[in-house]
DNA sequence: GTGATGACGGAAA
DNA sequence: CTTTCCGCCATCA
């Protein structure tokens, strides 16, 4: 049972300001899925706090910006996942 | 039905 | 540190 774009994107907006997810950690076995699911996504999520599990991201200077917009830990091209990372199950 | 693709992940070299 | 390769699964041509 994959999670739905909904459970996805529930799990998402749970994430607050400051911190990040990974597609994986978003969804487990198909990460891809949640890459889909924020592509057809609407403005409510945000998407910028999804980045990969190594802390590098994919939407180039505009989600760097909105990161660093929150005071997301960054180290050259990625986000210290050791102390922005956040695990959606664990805050849903 | 088959093969290619993608806002991925992780292990291996 | 970088590149390569394979697994994963919903979509789509």
């Amino acid at each position: 049972m994959s999670a739905s774009t909904g459970l996805i994107l529930a799990r998402l907006r749970r994430v607050p300001p400051g911190f990040v997810t990974t597609y994986g950690d978003l969804c487990p076995r198909a990460p891809r899925q949640a890459g889909r699911a924020l592509a057809g996504a609407g403005p409510d999520v945000p998407w910028w706090r999804v980045v990969h599990s190594d802390g590098s991201w994919t939407q180039g200077e505009r989600q760097r910006r909105l990161l660093e917009a929150e005071a997301v830990p960054i180290r050259g091209e990625r986000v210290v996942m050791r102390q922005a990372r956040i695990y959606p199950e664990a805050i849903y």
